[in-house]
RNA sequence: GGGGGCAUAACUCAGUUGGUAGAGUAGUUGGCUUUUAACCAAUGAGUCCCAGGUUCGAGUCCUGGUGCCCUCACCA
């Protein structure tokens, strides 16, 4: 679940561990002052072997012999970007033009070479010809390799066989690579080193950079929708002294100065909605939420979580605009077609996202697939001992946990998407309005698309002792994914009104592997979090923070 | 945590019934002024994931471990 709802009684009731005891390996290269890591052991582990190449090495002696500087401050100015060039070359020809961008291949004739640079833009072929250049930059080539930063400054033409090329008047090094890229036709192609050195995998692989730049097209479609609403974009709290908003194990840091434990948040809906109470009244955040949780192709133990929440509109309202957001990163992807469908593949099978979505009720689908309604306890007590599912305590929430473990039995893997499920048991929904004509009903939805549950909304609880009372029903049940204590400052921020609202969060990984057809969660996350290389330099993803 | 699969050169991959390790790319040296996975010739490069075991002999067979992928469980 994204933001609330139900724990499994199943899980088991340990706490998150401590970190690791184990040395924590250096990076010598990012090590720049004594002062670098004071938590850490200073007894240096067994320094890794850097990735330098030996002839590269060489060529980088060489060059710095001969008066060239292989990491110059700046580039020469004017630089345009490959793929105008190309795409302009006709009307261009003759004209001069320079070129920055990694050297991705290369075909030599003695006196004449041909280079393919790659730059944000795309790629261009660059001419180098002996009695065209000076004869110090011809004689770069020479010591030049695979992977290179590399600048031309030419003319721009085609070659007898049509190729738009940039025919060189210059050409200067402007950073060396030490390291071999990877084979030039294949790229990259083992999912964890690709993982591991995303750098080398998004130069070396077109369709993996271009999946990226595609995901910042379409978070930043949906971050226009808000705007354009009149919604402000807010950062809150990656640091909570207490965890809530959400049923998750948090991970725990520790403060020095003050002494005192921290948690990384499991969500940011109770500062968001803090906002609510302090009059900005359509509040949305990209908030990366951590949970100490499992490893999947559908878990990261950080992710990007969108959060909205509008005053005076409810969760009918949230299930439009959650349509119109999907829509709306939909066609960023580039998935809307010329007949103006919409069409997503994962996983192997199409999903239309022309709206409207479909909309079913909980106790409907409920009743549909077990057999029975959930309000016919005899009957649902049957179903549970079927699919040896636990009622674990006494009282509503137990039951209705366990009732809502079947839904997630049977209805789930049905709901492929997509389609919002309204209207779920106000018990396992502490911090949803219940139905003001059936309180046994909160007003929820949640959001199913390609089997997986992509978006979580409720109409706000905002009756400050209704409130209170869920959050001790909570704190006594002593799950160990609920709440550790009582957020009472978040009842006094009701207590001074909160206007009625609706609320709604969406997992934007998820949301992305569907609208980029990818099958794991890994695949659309830069840095997806890795066990430490064994005997590397211990970097499990990015640099830290 | 359970089950299945994989691990060989910087990269992509072969490796036969167990017999002293192979190709392509990348690199190095030489040749080549219109190629585009350029081409031709020569050439360096491996802790065959780790540790045991069986065997005269293990990349190959066995046991244990590590990592990754798939799957189940947990979870969003």
């Amino acid at each position: 679940m994204l933001r609330s709802g139900v724990r499994s009684p199943l899980a088991p009731p340990s706490f998150p561990a401590r970190p690791s005891s184990r040395p924590a390996p250096r990076r010598p290269s990012l090590c720049r002052g004594r002062f670098f890591s004071p938590l850490r052991p200073s007894r240096p582990p067994a320094m890794p072997e850097p990735p330098f190449h030996p002839d590269r090495l060489e060529k980088l002696e060489e060059l710095i012999a001969l008066g060239v500087d292989p990491y110059p401050a700046r580039s020469p100015a004017d630089r345009a970007a490959a793929a105008d060039l190309v795409a302009a070359v006709d009307d261009r020809t003759g004209q001069t033009a320079t070129v920055h961008g990694r050297v991705m291949g290369r075909r030599g004739y003695g006196k004449l070479a041909f280079l393919d640079l790659a730059d944000r833009s795309g790629r261009i072929q660059a001419c180098l010809q002996k009695d065209r250049l000076p004869a110090a930059e011809f004689a770069l080539l020479k010591r030049l390799h695979l992977g290179d930063i590399v600048s031309v400054t030419g003319e721009l033409g085609r070659t007898r066989t049509g190729e738009p090329t940039l025919f060189a008047d210059r050409f200067r090094l402007l950073a060396k690579a030490l390291a071999q890229p990877p084979e030039k036709w294949h790229g990259l192609a083992d999912a964890e080193l690709r993982a591991r050195r995303r750098y080398v995998d998004l130069f070396s692989n077109d369709e993996v950079r271009e999946r990226f730049l595609r995901r910042s097209r379409l978070i930043q479609a949906m971050r226009e929708v808000f705007l354009a609403r009149g919604y402000t974009e807010v950062e809150t709290p990656v640091l909570h002294p207490i965890y809530g908003g959400a049923n998750a194990r948090p991970f725990v840091t520790h403060h020095n100065a003050l002494d005192l434990d921290l948690y990384l948040r499991i969500a940011p809906e109770l500062y968001l909605k803090r906002l609510l109470v302090g009059g900005i009244e359509r509040v949305f955040e990209f908030a990366r939420v951590f949970r100490n949780e499992g490893l999947s192709p559908r878990h990261n133990p950080e992710f990007t979580m969108l959060e909205f929440y509008e005053a005076y509109s409810d969760y009918a309202g949230m299930m439009d605009l959650t349509e119109e957001l999907v829509v709306a990163a939909a066609r960023a992807a580039g998935l809307e077609r010329e007949d103006g469908s919409i069409q997503a593949t994962f996983r192997g099978r199409e999903y239309s996202l022309r709206p409207p979505f479909r909309r079913l009720h909980y106790a409907e689908a409920f009743a549909e697939r077990v057999g029975c309604s959930p309000l016919d306890r005899v009957r649902v007590q049957e179903r549970l001992r079927e699919h040896e599912i636990e009622v674990t305590g006494d009282g509503e929430l137990a039951w209705w946990r366990a009732v809502n473990d079947l839904f997630e039995a049977v209805v789930e893997p049905e709901l492929s998407g997509p389609v919002f499920v309204l209207d779920y048991p106000a018990a396992i929904c502490p911090l949803a309005k219940p139905k003001a004509d059936d309180p046994t009903w909160a007003e929820r939805f949640e959001f199913f698309l390609g089997g997986m549950e992509l978006a979580n909304a409720f109409s706000e609880l905002n009756d400050p002792r209704l409130q209170l009372a869920r959050f001790e029903e909570q704190v006594a049940d002593k799950d160990p994914e609920g709440p550790n204590r009582v957020d009472h400052d978040y009842i006094r921020a009701l207590a001074h009104g909160m206007p009625p609202a609706g609320g709604c969060g969406i997992g934007v990984d998820r949301l992305a592997m569907v609208l980029l057809g990818c099958d794991s969660i890994r695949e659309v996350l830069l840095f997806p979090h890795l066990r430490p290389e064994r005997g590397g330099t211990g970097d499990a993803a990015a640099p830290p923070a």
